[in-house]
Parts: C-alpha cells; sequence; structure tokens
DNA sequence: TGTACCCAGGTTTTT
DNA sequence: CCTGGGTACA
C-alpha cells in the first residue's frame, strides 16, 4: 500500500483515497485538515498520475498557503514551483496579472491595501462635497467590500430609496472611477476583478477550468459570496472540488462569510459527500468534552464530536476573579507554575474577547519580568515609514498610481501643502487623466510658488526613475532612500525626538534587507512582470509579521479571533463574562450573533491541548468605568464535573465602593442589591463618575435597566 | 509646517 | 481611561 496512507486514520484515509467526485471534509479542531488536504493533492498525483498543476489549492491567509507549500513539498519530493498553491487574493492576483488585458487593467497596476483604500475614499466623499460626518471614509470602505463581496458593481445595486443610498452609490462610483485612473484595486476588487474577468472570457475560463481538475479550498466555513461563486466557477461542470471547513469555527460572518456555503456546497455540487474528521489530535478529553458539550447548544450545525484516544487529562480550571487585574495575576501565576513544571513561555497563550482586555495582563507580566508577544497591531509594511519608501517605489512602477503620488508629493515635507494637493487633484479629474499625466501635460495650471515645488517634484522623480533604470530591487531601494530625502528626513525626526530602539530608520534598513532577501530568493515571478511589480504585489498581499523578535521565548497574547488555527500546551481562556463573552451587542440580538459568540468560545478551548484555564472577574473597568458582570452562560454550559473552581465564589469583598461624600448614605457596591421607591429591587452593574455627579447604573427585576444619578436616587442596601 | 489641545468613541481582521 | 483624529494657533 501507499506509504503516503500510514500514518492516516481511516477517516483521513478515507478523505484522502476517496474516488473522484465533490467533497465536504467537515474537519474537527484538531482533526488534521492540512494534513489530510496536502496527502490528497500527493495522493492523485502518486495513484490517479495527475500533475500538481492539474490541481488548485486555496487558502485564506499567507501563512496557511506557506505551510501548504511547504507539506507539498516533502510529500511530493519536489519543489513547489509554479503550483498553484495560495490565498484567494494572491491566486485572483496572479490572474490578473496574466490576463491584465482581459481584465481592462493596465499593465503595472497596483494594490490598494485598507488604510490607502479610506484614503482614496476621504478624497472622493471630499470631492462630492459630501459631510464626511454623515459619509464616514471607514463606513464607506467597509460597505463598498461588502458589495464587491456579493459581486455587487454600482450599477447592479438596487436603486435608492434614499437620498442617503444615492448619495452612498455615487461614493462607489466615483471611487471605482479614481481606481481605474490610477490603476490600483483593493483586494475586495482582485476576486471580484478575476471572477468577471473568467465570466466573460470564455476561452479563458474553459482554459483554467481544464487546467484545475481538482480545486482545494480550506477553511471553507469562512468563504464568502463572491469566493463561494468563484469556486463554482472554477470548478465548471468537470473539475471536482474538495473542501475542508468546520462549520463551528465560523466566526468572521462580521465580515462576509457565511457559513450556509458549506450545506449549499452539498446541494449546489452534484453528488458531493461529507466525510467527517472527528478523531482530535490535540486536546486532553476532558478538555474536548467541554467543548462538545457547549458546541451542543447551537442550533443547525452539520453535526460532529470530537473524540480523542488520548486520557482525559486534568480538569479544567476556573477561576473568578474580583478584578481585571487580580484575574491576570492569577493567570500569569499559572503561567508560572507550568514553567516551573518544565514548560516553554511560548506554549503559554492569553485568549482574550477583545484587544483591549491585553493591558491588564501585560501589566501583571512587566511586574514580573515575563517576555511577552501581543498579536495583532501594525505589520511591518503597514508602517507610515515602509508606506513612504514603497509610494516612490510605486510610482517608479506605475507613475499614474494617484494614491502613492500623494502620499510621496509631500513626504518628505518639501512644500507642497493641502491646497496645492488639492489644486492637482481637482484638475486631474476634471481632465480625466491621472495626476502625473496632468503634471506633465500642463505644468503651468498653478501659481507660481506651487508650480516650482511641483515641478521639483516632477524632476526629483524623473531622477529617480534615470537612476534606478539599470538597478535590481535594492538598488533601487537604496537609491529612493538615500535621493528622495526619506532617510534625511526620518534620521532628523530620530535626532529631535531621541526615538529608541524600534526607530524609523531601523525600518528602513529592514526594508532594504528584505528587498535584498526577496532578491536572493527569487520568488515565482509572476510572467512579464519586473522584479519591483512583483515585489509591491509582495508587500501588499503579505503585510509581513506584526512584530519583531518572534524567535523569543514569550507567553503569547491575542484576541480569540487571532488564535484561530494555534494550539498551546496551556491556555488562558479570559473574561468569561456576560456582556464582555457574549458582547452584550450579541446578547442583543440574540439568535445567530449569540451563537457566533459560542463558535468563538469553542475556537478558545480547542486551541488547549493540556491545560486550560478559564477566568472571569466580578468587577471590571471599562473605558474608564466600573462594570460589574455575572460569569458567562458558556461557564455555565461546561458540565460541573469538568472542573476545578479555584476560588468558590460569594461576596465581592473587594469590589470598589461608591458613594456621595458627606452623605448619610451608606456607600454602594458594585453587584450589590438595592431597592429604589419606584424601581423596586436591581443590582447595581456599573457605576461612572464620583462626587456629587456620582451615577449608577441598575438593573430592576421589573423595569429593566436604569441609570440613576447616586445623590438624588435614595437607594436602600437590601 | 508643526504642535497643543479638544472631543468622540472604544468587537473581532485578512487580504 | 486612552487613543486617534480634527481643529486652532504659533
Amino acid at each position: 500500500m501507499n506509504a503516503l496512507l500510514d500514518d492516516l486514520n481511516p477517516a483521513q484515509r478515507e478523505a484522502v483515497t476517496a474516488p473522484p467526485g465533490h467533497y465536504l471534509i467537515l474537519a474537527g479542531a484538531g482533526s488534521g485538515k492540512t494534513r489530510v488536504l496536502t496527502h490528497r493533492i500527493a495522493w492523485l498525483c502518486e495513484e490517479q498520475g495527475l500533475w500538481p498543476h492539474n490541481m488548485l489549492a486555496v487558502t485564506f491567509t499567507n501563512k496557511a498557503a506557506g505551510e501548504m507549500r511547504e507539506r507539498l513539498g516533502h510529500l511530493l519530493h519536489q519543489p513547489t514551483r509554479g503550483q498553484w498553491v495560495g490565498t484567494f487574493h494572491s491566486i485572483a492576483h496572479r490572474l490578473l496579472r496574466m490576463h491584465h488585458q482581459e481584465a481592462g487593467l493596465q499593465e503595472h497596476f497596483q494594490i490598494l491595501d485598507s488604510d490607502d483604500q479610506i484614503r482614496v475614499l476621504k478624497r472622493v466623499i471630499q470631492e462630492l462635497e459630501l459631510d464626511d460626518k454623515r459619509f464616514p471614509p471607514k463606513q464607506a470602505a467597509w460597505m463598498i467590500n461588502g458589495w464587491k463581496d456579493e459581486a455587487l458593481r454600482p450599477e447592479q445595486l438596487p436603486a435608492p430609496k434614499q437620498l442617503h443610498d444615492h448619495h452612498w452609490h455615487a461614493v462607489y462610483r466615483a471611487y471605482e472611477a479614481a481606481c481605474q485612473r490610477a490603476g490600483v484595486v483593493d483586494f475586495a476588487e482582485l476576486l471580484l476583478r478575476a471572477f468577471e474577468m473568467l465570466n466573460q472570457h470564455d476561452a479563458l475560463r474553459m482554459h483554467y477550468q481544464q487546467r484545475f481538475q481538482h480545486v482545494l479550498i480550506d477553511e471553507f466555513q469562512d468563504t464568502n459570496t463572491l469566493q463561494y461563486a468563484w469556486v463554482r466557477q472554477l470548478v465548471g461542470s468537470d473539475g471536482l472540488a474538495f473542501v475542508v471547513g468546520d462549520d463551528d469555527q465560523s466566526i468572521y460572518s462580521w465580515r462576509g462569510a457565511q457559513v450556509e456555503n458549506m450545506q449549499r456546497f452539498l446541494s449546489d455540487f452534484p453528488g458531493a459527500r461529507l466525510i467527517k474528521l472527528e478523531q482530535n489530535y490535540r486536546s486532553t478529553g476532558t478538555i474536548l468534552k467541554a467543548a462538545n458539550a457547549l458546541i451542543e447548544r447551537n442550533q443547525g450545525r452539520l453535526g460532529k464530536q470530537l473524540w480523542t484516544a488520548a486520557d482525559s487529562g486534568e480538569a479544567i480550571d476556573l477561576f473568578g476573579a474580583h478584578d481585571e487585574s487580580e484575574e491576570a495575576r492569577h493567570a500569569i501565576g499559572q503561567i508560572m507554575r507550568f514553567v516551573e513544571e518544565g514548560a516553554k513561555l511560548r506554549d503559554c497563550a492569553i485568549l482574550y474577547r477583545s484587544n483591549a482586555q491585553s493591558r491588564a495582563f501585560e501589566e501583571a507580566l512587566i511586574q514580573k519580568s515575563l517576555p511577552y508577544r501581543v498579536y495583532g497591531g501594525l505589520r511591518f509594511f503597514e508602517r507610515a515609514e515602509i508606506k513612504d519608501a514603497l509610494a516612490y517605489l510605486r510610482l517608479l512602477a506605475n507613475p499614474d498610481d494617484d494614491p502613492a503620488l500623494e502620499r510621496a508629493l509631500n513626504m518628505p515635507p518639501r512644500g507642497i501643502g493641502d491646497k496645492t494637493a488639492e489644486q492637482l487633484r481637482n484638475q486631474a479629474r476634471q481632465a480625466g487623466v491621472s495626476q502625473w499625466r496632468f503634471l506633465e501635460l500642463q505644468p503651468d495650471a498653478f501659481s507660481n510658488r506651487a508650480r516650482s515645488v511641483l515641478s521639483q517634484f516632477v524632476s526629483l522623480i524623473q531622477k529617480l526613475r534615470a537612476e534606478t533604470h539599470a538597478l535590481n530591487l535594492a538598488g533601487q531601494m537604496e537609491v529612493v532612500l538615500e535621493h528622495s530625502g526619506l532617510r534625511t528626513h526620518y534620521e532628523r525626526e530620530q535626532k529631535e525626538t531621541r526615538l529608541g530602539a524600534d526607530s524609523r530608520i531601523e525600518n528602513l534598513d529592514e526594508l532594504l534587507s528584505v528587498a535584498a532577501r526577496f532578491q536572493a530568493d527569487a520568488p515565482e515571478r509572476d510572467v512579464g512582470s519586473s522584479e519591483l511589480v512583483t515585489f509591491l504585489s509582495y508587500a501588499a498581499l503579505e503585510a509581513g509579521e506584526g512584530q519583531s523578535q518572534v524567535w523569543e521565548d514569550a507567553v503569547q497574547l491575542m484576541t480569540l479571533h487571532a488564535s484561530k488555527g494555534l494550539e498551546f500546551p496551556l491556555v488562558c481562556l479570559s473574561g468569561l463574562e456576560e456582556g464582555l463573552f457574549p458582547l452584550q451587542r450579541a446578547i442583543d440580538e440574540g439568535g445567530q450573533a449569540l451563537e457566533e459568540e459560542r463558535r468563538l468560545a469553542y475556537v478558545g478551548i480547542t486551541r488547549a491541548r493540556r491545560r486550560l484555564l478559564i477566568s472571569f472577574a466580578e468587577t471590571r473597568r471599562r473605558h474608564g468605568e466600573f462594570h460589574y458582570a455575572r460569569p458567562s452562560r458558556f461557564v455555565g454550559e461546561i458540565p460541573k464535573s469538568l472542573l476545578k473552581e479555584l476560588r468558590p465564589r460569594g461576596g465581592h469583598a473587594q469590589a470598589p465602593r461608591f458613594g456621595v461624600e458627606h452623605m448619610e448614605t451608606p456607600s454602594i457596591r458594585l453587584g450589590a442589591r438595592v431597592r429604589h421607591a419606584r424601581f423596586g429591587e436591581g443590582i447595581v452593574l456599573a457605576a461612572f463618575g464620583n462626587g456629587e455627579h456620582a451615577r449608577v447604573q441598575v438593573n430592576f427585576a421589573d423595569v429593566g435597566t436604569k441609570e440613576l444619578v447616586l445623590a438624588f436616587a435614595n437607594l436602600q442596601l437590601v
């Protein structure tokens, strides 16, 4: 028998060796889904005599794509060059580069990241003379991306019912025009363009349908409407789809993911079969029991039960802290104990619902002098100084790139103010050309001073172009940094503000070495693209690591969302409080929203390999105000027998007291039961302000939540 | 052009 | 409470 199958369990083997057909692999957390995906490809090659290039493998993140490529390299005993393994976006991008003409794009089109997109939208909204308070650029980005994810162009939108909608549609149209003029595409556009291109060009579509006999998709529960349509399109009538996902780990509905796509797959793809992977190789039996018990509360699941051949392991620790700092101290105490038992700091993760919660943990970690790493935040290629440098390179690659030009125009400052920039923008738009083109065509369309600074800018770019013409990527980068004045500018800034180690200059130097490395590694070059264009695409599509010192042994802090796909020997799942996790919004909405919160809890629990600590705080400062909360319903949904309560609850001994000074009223605690003359009895949920302005939020049994001014409410403690 | 203050707003995030 | 963005001045 094929050695590929040696280390697979029966269900995995069934999936890997399944006869030709469409398959939905329902793969639970830690059930080896990536292994199944890669082995399937290898098996098709070895047993069915197919070539790797007859397959298309799609993931959501670069990291997942990288992992898959690496594992495939091992299995196939050959480098994975030329193989189509990548993210939805990178594959769409590749198609567009190869067929830019059919897609209606200029050859050296650039990619707009979300930050750039918002800048462009801000301009567009200004140009339409709309109030950016009523039409916030961020919301515009959100809406436009949403429309694109639904494959809706402005013409296809339902007719606006109100003036407001009418304006939004106008923003969408103007934004599209601006992007087209500048030759830039945003992330959602990559997918939509590629989809439309294949739709409109039968020959192209048939070519790729024929070429990709097998289409394999990872994390299928995260696909949106457009991605689903895209998969159907590429599979066509003769191709075969092999999709892997877990409906219980669908936590991205808020950005357009449709879990329904899993059910839909079974009916849309003829003869599609479902294979479940339920054996878990990650966690202890106890942890899995907890996860199963929790997720069973959700309706309409495809349904699966994780099991393990491993021991049941230790009980799950449950800790009810008085406040968030005690919660943090306790978690860190557990981590230190775990490390004393021989674990590494990097084996320990602290997970939370929202980023703001990291603070208390960071403070506690600093106090104990433990190194830690917070996930999220600015990535390398998103840093301002990096984007400044890249803006020049983008201009060299494509002078029509307006967003890049606007960025480079006055960075470093060279006296081209907002007024001049606005004039240039407006005139170029009226002339229907890019800003660079306008500068070339009509350099005299400005006042004397503006004309002189603008012409200096034009000569600078022309000089850079001439100087970089014959250079390789790293050389071009070097020239840009030196001659644009960026390096000098940031050096001066560094001197003046005496910035510390993580300075902008160091980042610029890092950019140089990234470019040198990129060149040396010579990743597969897109057909007809220069090294520079390839690098710029890479920078946009792969924003890089969030922080340096990834190699350092440190406690890992991240949101639950960021933890998906990872695993840790010890997991501290924090903030299990009604109103925080699940969030109040989800509680108010109920239904799907609440179920998604539960899936998030499920994701958190299933990250843990050996030990799990679940904690909550009775009081917590949020936005500077004290809040009181009951333990999360999710705690109650885990069978008591699996939990070890580290401190039996009862009494809020240290909850802060609130009162009005110099008054007879006894001070009031969060969580205290109080009586009001008119509203009856209730529980104090939150307290704001102090002195005579002190207010409390009370949840009354009869009339619901009210906010009262303490000095007048005359509350009695019950 | 840069800096000081004021105010709103504060889930989750990849590409 | 803290951050980011916007406005008002030097």
